[in-house]
RNA sequence: CGGAGUGUAGCUCAGCCUGGUAGAGCACUAGCUUCGGGAGCUAGGGGCCGGUGGUUCGAAUCCACUCACUCCGACCA
């Protein structure tokens, strides 16, 4: 992509609005605009940033035989009745009416309609279990939003739905999200902690939610030091197998929310392992047996030819939240630092003098080259001085800069650069392109 | 929903107290000079001073109401 020709609205200054640093950031960047409180348009780059980030989660859901589909964003009141939310719910949901006076509603979340499409479909036991998810935008009426898109009231958010004949069977299907989820996050370069999180009036042990340690973040969290070095990504998952010892690995070591929280339990932990921190939520997992199944009659037919109503679990993942909370964990003075995974672009490919044809050349093949290999690249093609382009490229964080001027080209040599690192080496046109080439 | 603020150019803000022709920096346009880390000079364009109503000869400025946004708290996947 040229810069030239690229939406891409960068501030020089700070928005007064924005407080927190990935909110900051975010509008500076041009990745997003705010159209009303809470609410968000995504501009070309924070757009591409967002995808990334969806795509990566819909990987992750695929591996761990999860099935996509899509339900909508408006939802009829009738169903939310039947499971009794309708009432319960509170002013956070929106409500509207169409132009017959039927009650709609823009769904929060999608407990209720998955059950309905579950119900309408599964009649027998044999048919279990089902795992089903999609990325939708929902909507939540928040008292005060705020923080950008971390706590905003329109966001675009994963969810996931399992339908088990039983509990045990339901505790496998969270084992797969579990461990799913673990994956996900340290893709986007996350260290993110299951914390024993709240499972409301159900109980049991069986709710987590998925927390990455940040100032900003608007949780009280308390681990043990340890889980910040566990790593998923080191060995192969396999989702048939048992992932019981994996989800045991992850819980045998402390970690809990403020609401969760056992003073004693964390004192037992010798001192200087225990993490005291906030943390931003980024994803939870829980189940919840049959709490929407019984009064929805999501049944089918078990073994014995009675029939049952299946046990459930929710899996959520905020999608654009993640886009803000990969900023706060990963940013610099100078702007953000993208990991290569969620990069909008792979390389920012800065041409030092325009209006000098040998570098101008240099950078046109240069640019064809790394296309024609596959690499995504934004290619500052403007009459910009380069302090402001070096300067835009440290703002959008891109994972490499190369940079082409005429007095290299003359050598034949160009500066790449590393965001993460901020490590500069001069290197020949043909190295440059072997190592951006590569990594992709 | 309680408390506290802020709305003036695309952005950051001054002006308001003490009423009298709308301001600065950055950004934008044109020209010249510059050009390897956010350039300089010159000349321009751009505003219903959030909205409505009052007070006044006269309101960005004073008063009332209202809308929007931000922060703290409560709430929250």
């Amino acid at each position: 992509m040229r810069l030239s020709r690229y939406f891409l609205p960068v501030l020089k200054e700070n928005p007064s609005e924005a407080q927190i640093v990935s909110h900051r950031l975010m509008l500076r960047a041009g990745m997003v605009r705010q159209s009303a409180a809470g609410i968000y348009s995504w501009l070309p780059l924070g757009f591409r940033v967002l995808k990334r980030i969806e795509q990566i989660v819909r990987e992750e859901q695929d591996a761990a035989g999860c099935q996509e589909l899509l339900m909508p964003t408006i939802q009829s009141a009738e169903l939310w009745r039947e499971s009794g939310r309708y009432d319960d719910y509170g002013k956070e949901m929106l409500r509207i009416s169409d132009r017959h006076e039927r009650e709609l509603l823009y769904g929060p979340t999608n407990e209720e309609l998955i059950t309905e499409i579950f119900r309408n479909a599964i009649k027998s036991y044999r048919e279990l279990p089902k795992l089903l998810y999609h990325i939708q935008w929902k909507f939540r009426d928040e008292v005060r939003p705020r923080f950008g898109v971390m706590r905003g009231r329109e966001f675009l958010m994963k969810d996931s739905y399992s339908f088990d004949l039983d509990q045990a069977g339901a505790r496998r299907a969270y084992n797969k999200m579990f461990v799913a989820y673990l994956r996900t996050f340290a893709r986007m370069g996350l260290k993110a902690i299951p914390m024993a999180a709240d499972t409301g009036p159900i109980g049991g042990d069986l709710s987590h939610e998925f927390i990455i340690l940040a100032e900003t973040g608007e949780s009280q969290v308390y681990c043990h030091r340890d889980l910040i070095e566990f790593d998923v990504l080191g060995r192969a998952t396999d989702y048939e197998g048992d992932l019981q010892p994996l989800v045991d690995h992850w819980t045998s070591r402390y970690a809990a929310t403020d609401e969760k929280h056992d003073a004693a339990k964390f004192a037992a932990i010798p001192s200087d392992h225990r993490l005291e921190a906030r943390g931003i939520e980024v994803g939870h997992i829980f189940y919840f047996g049959t709490k929407y199944s019984a009064p929805m009659r999501a049944v089918v037919a078990g073994p014995d030819g009675e029939d049952a109503a299946v046990h459930m679990g929710s899996y959520g993942i905020g999608v654009s939240r993640l886009v803000g909370a990969i900023i706060e964990a990963s940013h610099d003075d100078n702007g953000i630092v993208w990991p290569d995974s969620v990069a909008p672009f792979a390389v920012g490919l800065i041409n030092l003098k325009r209006d000098d044809a040998a570098c101008a050349a240099a950078c046109e093949d240069i640019y064809g080259k790394l296309r024609a290999a596959g690499v995504e690249v934004l290619y500052d093609d403007t009459d910009e001085r380069a302090g402001a382009k070096f300067a835009t490229m440290d703002l959008i964080g891109l994972p490499w800069a190369l940079t082409v001027g005429p007095r290299g080209i003359k050598s034949g040599m160009v500066e790449l650069k590393r965001r993460a690192t901020g490590v500069k080496s001069e290197l020949s046109v043909d190295a440059a392109l072997g190592k951006l080439t590569a990594k992709s």
